[in-house]
DNA sequence: GATTATAGTGGCAACGTTGTCACATTGGAT
DNA sequence: ATCCAATGTGACAACGTTGCCACTATAATC
């Protein structure tokens, strides 16, 4: 490929000014940045983004770890953080932990020696403070989001505690006690239970902590979810994930129990085939946690590590569909 | 960060040593390279890609222009491509052309400013050639993915045309012959009308060609199934991608038909709530698709443009579900 | 008319690596 | 004893940009 020298050359000038002509804001004549151009046109010359990013010791990559990309959930994020990205001139290396702890760390790594601007991920463990204490050294960005792992980074999240809450008291609303709760293993985010506990006890429902599970990641959940169920027989169930859910709806099949005929449904994510099979949903406000992130991580590349570390919080909400039932109407 | 040369004087060697000892295939005494890698620990370092890039011209880096991720078949391939990339030690840059010509260009435009070794993407127009050109000239390794848009370079897609043969060919074989073909508009894939027509053609089936339509990218196509629906009352729909099928699912429960009592539906693309809703699939073989598109870069990058471009076609095949009725059996 | 600011240009070093060459050391073959 | 190959090491120039400085015109100020 060509190079600015070559188009310096054609065009008669330096590649200093060649330099220029790429850049917005240099001195050049319109003449002169209108011959070079059209001899980068001829050459096919674009500048050399690498050889931009060393020299200037910035790159405008971002990198962006994401535990899972199969859930929705997270494509959808990842579709806002590209757009935001790309409107803001920066470029996306994308990777994916697999909700594995040391392949994160390996990302990590791997985006630091890429040397992008800034990084932000879904952190899947807190052990490896010491090595995010290194990039931080290093001022690369870093903006945690949906979860928290480490206190002294930036962070953008949502409300768990809150969405677990609203799903649970919309049960209780609707005459449910039995609340089966299936919250998702993770060493980071064990504030569902808390919510469903508050909405518990502000009902003066007892909480019987059978009631409360935390599952593995990625593993056969069906079988889990059946014997719980026809263990304790409860009247519904909180999908921590929309995965989750949809094993629970599979669950349900298989044991001929009809939704919400035998069994209430609340999911969280608010995705697509939630509202083909009007599964009542908490949503989360996935477009907003994107573009929060990137506002975060913009800043952050803005100030250096000069300020204090934020966190913002998104606040969900539910959305009603056919998934629960009323018991109180249909006590009869 | 800490740089090659910092390492060296903390290591007592020169650069030349620490450049080899993060490289393999390097002479080095195991007593140096020790030292090396123990002083790096100390400080912290880690090769500096962009710089390594720069000087051996190659990035290690793959571009994927994906049209659109909200589609789970989209980000289902984006996920093995990543995985696949990381395994083979390259990286993943994304970006997203929401089915835009412009949009694409754009990005391929950046790809090669970013000097990426190669790009996958799922062209959504042929009419960038000359552009393509000058990319295969730069050394460039492209591949186009899932459909064909330059016949000049290496290419891995799906059989529509014998995926819309088998689907029509599973209705017929059910007693229907009303079928009505929701294909995406396209201008570089209209073989599914093709596997229809072949499908009707061998059953002896006249082809009304009302039936088969070309529908446009992203807008609110309900008004237009329902109006086509109303107007042919066909007995069975072709759904050419999953979002089509969500929109015919959608229109018959307003319009408060059931599937397949009243409408028989096979989709194309086997996602994973078209097993929840029992929805009868053409598969197509995502993983394989994803790991032939990284295959054939491969190839592509190691032989550099002095081979003849390859086609890998990928044959899809029905999963039988609930969703088309028998109108034989019913019929009583 | 002398001084100063400003726009426009070129030259050169540097960013952090690696490739190439040159050189030193060793051990074994002649 | 001499030669040669193999291994190990360092010096130095690149890779393609940009940042900085120096310089020249031209215009504006006193």
């Amino acid at each position: 490929m060509a190079t600015s020298r070559e188009v310096a050359e054609l065009a008669g000038v330096s590649v200093s000014s060649v330099s220029r002509a790429f850049r917005d804001d240099a001195y050049i004549s319109r003449e002169v940045r209108e011959r070079i151009l059209a001899a980068a046109e001829k050459l096919g010359y674009t500048p050399n983004l690498m050889a931009r990013s060393l020299k200037s010791q910035k790159s405008r990559i971002i990198g962006l770890v994401i535990s899972d990309i199969d859930n929705p959930f997270y494509s959808i994020i990842t579709r806002i953080i590209e757009s935001e990205l790309k409107r803001l001139g920066y470029r996306l290396l994308l990777s994916y932990s697999n909700e594995n702890a040391e392949q994160e760390l390996e990302d990590l790594s791997l985006l630091a020696s890429s040397r992008v601007d800034g990084i932000i991920f879904t952190p899947t463990t807190s052990k490896h403070a010491s090595f995010i204490r290194n990039l931080k050294k290093q001022n690369i960005a870093l903006v945690q989001m949906y979860r928290t792992g480490y206190a002294d980074i930036d962070s953008v999240v949502m409300d768990d505690e809150m969405g677990a809450y609203l799903a649970t008291k919309h049960l209780l609303q609707n005459g449910h006690s039995d609340i089966l709760l299936l919250s998702v293993e993770s060493p980071i985010s064990p504030s569902r239970a808390n919510g469903y506990r508050r909405a518990m006890a502000e009902a003066d429902k007892p909480v019987n902590e059978e009631y409360v599970l935390h599952l593995p990641f990625q593993t056969d959940l069906k079988n889990i979810i059946k014997n719980k169920i026809s263990l304790l027989k409860p009247t519904a169930v909180v999908a921590g994930t929309n995965t989750i859910g949809m094993d629970v709806i599979k669950t349900c099949k298989e044991m001929k129990l009809s939704i919400p005929g035998d069994l209430s449904l609340v999911m969280f994510d608010d995705v697509a085939w939630a509202s083909l099979l009007e599964i009542t949903t908490v949503s989360q406000p996935t477009e907003n946690l994107g573009l929060c992130a990137c506002r975060t991580i913009m800043d952050r590349i803005a100030k250096q590590y000069t300020t204090e570390q934020m966190t913002t919080v998104l606040e969900p909400f539910l959305i009603a569909r056919q998934s629960v039932r009323n018991l109180y109407a249909s006590r009869s």
